[in-house]
DNA sequence: GTACAAATTTAGGCTTGCCTAAATTATTTT
DNA sequence: AAAATAATTTAGGCAAGCCTAAATTTGTAC
């Protein structure tokens, strides 16, 4: 048996590991989960005498075939959940991380399939993250952040890097949302913000918003 | 805040209140949570601080005004995801109370304002149960159980007194579903089985099995 | 290579929910 | 109305997850 506390480290590690492509630090999971680093490390022996981490004191974690396994499991539910809320339910993207993060724990194969379905086999979320698949694959995708965006050239908006109410809710109010078309006019040398053109209208972001938008260029 | 835990134990007490009309004795709160008494006396004590109990040393315990109103949104989540897991995903109505149960759980009035709107507003759950109203009302149905029909007389099946997998999948095979006609034709004093007809075939029921089934009649 | 700083682990403690066994109170039986 | 039995509560303990403070290890600077 696999507790929901367990469940949430290992997802956490997964997202750390997504993101670095390295080995996962105590401190990284304990500022992830809004724990002690004490804590963690607690968490993680035990999650290595169930053989779902692999852990070497002072060096770091990473997950074994069967948490990795187990924390795409998660990640999957959390994102088909979210497709649902929004798809089916009305919810608008940035209300539904919160509802997800306890929809992810509900504990069905049968129901994940079944869900699966009745959404018509979704690829990407309501943020444009690709969903795992159930053989647990996560679908790869090559997007640029929209600071990293050529001056002078156009993209279109495939997701957000970061599920976030506040961040969702300005991405809202200036209209920007999954098939945006974006232009990128300028970049400030002095503080990396950025002016784009977004439906003719033009508008001034800073590094960290354009940091979190994810771009095709063509 | 109110835990996972007490949600269990709040709804353990309004469904035995709602079936003895009384006061509910430690005992039978330890026997439908299969947990000791002595459990339930100490949760009893942290409901009764948290003002979600009333409850007297030896006597027994009963829903306070905000015990009774936080049960029954339970009990709503819990027939609502139900429903939803058989009219939108196809889960048979044997299937769903163990998913239910994870599910009545999840923290958001909009979401089940939401699944209601989305459910179209339903009025019972796969089992005939009533689903209790956004303000709390539990809807009157009136019902009687297949044993106490009167011999050579009709009814129609309305619901189920017992979410039980093993019970429901032998109604399945027995083609007894909501809607279903059924005929009264004999009781057997020596120990109260009952001989009854339905769709055209001639079926001998248990008096456990006729006890929870609930009947309309004319 | 030693000294200092940062990261990590260990120690000791707390709360929640659970348990069994013993004590107490309530209810039946005679 | 005792005595016996049943129901309930109290006592003492345990595991899971969390915390802070102290100790240890590792990494960096000189
Ligand atoms: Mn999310
Ligand atoms: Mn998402
Ligand atoms: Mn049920
Ligand atoms: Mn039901």
């Amino acid at each position: 048996m696999i507790t929901l506390s367990e469940e949430n480290y290992l997802k956490a590690i997964l997202s750390i590991n997504l993101n670095t492509n390295s080995v996962v630090s105590t401190n990284e999971i304990a500022s992830n989960l809004n724990t002690s680093a004490a804590s963690v490390t607690e968490m993680v022996k035990k999650l290595q005498d169930k053989k779902l981490v692999i852990y070497e004191k002072y060096k770091g974690v990473n997950l074994s075939k069967k948490g990795r396994e187990k924390a795409i499991e998660i990640l999957r539910k959390h994102r088909l959940w979210e497709t649902f809320l929004v798809k089916k339910l009305d919810f608008s993207w940035a209300e539904v991380h919160d509802i997800a993060e306890q929809l992810e724990h509900i504990k069905s194969k049968k129901l994940t399939d079944k869900l699966n379905h009745f959404l018509n086999y979704p690829i990407f979320d309501p943020h444009g993250e690709p969903i795992p698949t159930k053989d647990g694959t996560i679908p790869k995708t090559k997007r640029i952040t929209l600071n990293k965006m050529p001056l002078n050239s156009k993209g279109i908006v495939m997701g957000v890097a970061l599920d976030n109410k506040e961040f969702l809710d300005y991405l809202t109010k200036l209209q920007i949302s999954i098939g945006t078309k974006v232009y990128a006019i300028d970049r400030i040398s002095f503080d990396q913000s950025m002016k784009i053109k977004i439906n003719n209208k033009l508008e001034h972001i800073s590094k960290e918003i354009a940091q979190n938008i994810l771009i095709k260029i063509n």
